[in-house]
DNA sequence: TGTATATTCTG
DNA sequence: AGAATATAC
């Protein structure tokens, strides 16, 4: 039999590792088996949201059954951490006669050793291994400078990023065959965590493509996308994180809506940042080690835990700020715009490490993404890739007065703020703030704005 | 995908 | 006085 190891892409449509499975297991006329290995030690380890777990166990669940349309039987097994996957297809090997294993390929490093021990320990039992590239726009290092090497700017990049694609477009893969071998029934394994209560979130391949083909209108994204009390942007994260819809897919559907057109996007944009960042993860093995990304980025941060506690726990006074860390906490999720906000308000405005957020993030966030989050972290506090420099900091009173004009996103999170009017919610008066129950400001923007400025340039 | 400030413009 | 614009950080 065949083994196609599910991992991140979590979908059946194109999706090359399964494709190429079924192809083989037809052409060898064997039956397939589907693997979904989950590791709860290890997730902690990478500090992977609760509810981002529990939202891999609810779409391995779902698609299980829709394997077994194919005929795919499926296994789940479950042990602590990476190190004991070898074991897992040892136990296997002992089993049944195995003879392919597909699965695709993972930049990430601890990913990258569980597969390396994977592939020694199949190919010591003659098992050929098959490593397919997932089904990004372009695979990773596709794109490099003239003088070689990855680009650093985004600009540039995405302008043969695009010219790239346009030479060689690949639509989506459809939905494999069926296999014809015969469905093996029910595999003994381990059980999942199915009792997703979570309806902003819906489960399955099916949900996501019809989000995609209702949320793809460039004009209104482009338009709507900074208010965060606005539904503006198109809520794929989660999915495009676990594979659940491909970025291949989303780039189709922008296509058939809106013509070439669609490459010029502000979302295909979007997209592509999201290459450039997994790009750059498979460019820089450091970034995985928490390193800066410029390595002459000033990288000694102040630690003080009550400005820690009150950023994360959504108290610093500042009421967008804390609209959006509440959001967080709440719905595992936070608007864009937010992030960007809350990130640069904890690394520019209080100087604390990003690595802090950066965990934080990942610990809460149902689209955790390592290198989304690790470039959108490094973007935020200067160490990473931006062609602007250091100054970029963003005011959290005016961006609040421009993004949220109507206080109506704070006015959902901080509902001790709710009475206040449009003008004065932005940042409440010292005596509003006491009738309210609402902290004081705990740092002092001007100053701390000053203090940002004078420590960049230093360093 | 920024902000603050000085300067000029407008009514 | 407030908007628009230019420039430096």
């Amino acid at each position: 039999m065949h083994i196609i190891w599910f991992r991140d892409d979590l979908r059946l449509t194109d999706n090359p590792a399964l494709t190429a499975a079924v192809n083989q297991a037809n052409q060898d006329n064997c039956p397939l088996i589907a693997l979904f290995i989950r590791c709860p030690e290890q997730d902690e380890k990478h500090h992977r949201a609760p509810a981002q777990a529990d939202f891999i166990d609810a779409n391995i669940a779902d698609l299980i059954p829709r394997l077994q349309k194919i005929n795919i039987s499926s296994m789940v097994k479950s042990v602590p951490l990476f190190d004991h996957v070898p074991a897992v297809f040892e136990s296997l090997l002992d089993m049944h006669a195995i003879k392919k294993v597909f699965f695709s390929r993972n930049y990430l490093l601890n990913e990258q050793k569980r597969d390396q021990a994977v592939i020694e320990l199949l190919q010591q039992h003659q098992v050929t291994v098959q490593v397919k590239e997932p089904a990004y726009l372009l695979s990773p290092k596709s794109i490099e400078k003239n003088s070689g090497g990855m680009y650093h700017v985004f600009t540039p990049y995405k302008k043969q990023f695009i010219q790239q694609i346009k030479n060689s477009y690949e639509s989506p893969l459809t939905m494999p065959d069926q296999v014809k071998n015969e469905f093996l029934g029910e595999l003994p394994g381990d059980s999942l965590c199915v009792d997703w209560q979570h309806p902003w979130w819906p489960i399955g391949e099916s949900a996501a493509r019809q989000r995609l083909c209702q949320f793809v209108d460039n004009q209104r994204y482009h338009k709507l996308r900074d208010y965060p009390a606005i539904s503006g942007t198109s809520k794929l994260s989660p999915y495009l994180a676990l594979g659940i819809i491909s970025a291949r897919q989303c780039l189709a559907q922008a296509l058939k809506q809106q013509g070439e057109s669609a490459f010029e996007s502000t979302w295909v944009s979007e997209l592509i940042w999201r290459e450039f960042y997994h790009d750059l993860v498979a460019f820089y093995p450091r970034l995985v080690k928490h390193k800066t990304f410029k390595t002459d980025a000033m990288d000694d941060w102040h630690y003080d835990e009550a400005i820690v506690k009150a950023w994360k726990t959504g108290h610093t006074g500042f009421p967008i700020i804390d609209a959006g860390m509440r959001q967080l906490k709440q719905e595992h999720w936070m608007h864009n715009r937010v992030r960007m906000l809350t990130a640069s308000f904890l690394t520019k405005l209080c100087l604390h490490d990003w690595r802090i957020g950066e965990q934080h993030f990942m610990a809460h966030l149902i689209d955790g993404d390592f290198a989304s989050n690790n470039g959108g972290w490094q973007w935020s506090s200067a160490t990473g890739c931006d062609a602007a420099p250091y100054f970029r900091i963003f005011n959290p009173t005016t961006q609040s007065q421009k993004f949220d004009e109507q206080g109506e996103y704070i006015r959902q999170y901080v509902p001790e703020l709710k009475e206040l009017s449009n003008k004065e919610i932005h940042n409440p008066g010292e005596q509003q703030r006491r009738d309210c129950d609402y902290p004081a400001p705990i740092i002092d923007y001007k100053q701390a704005r000053a203090q940002a400025l004078d420590w960049f340039k230093s360093g």
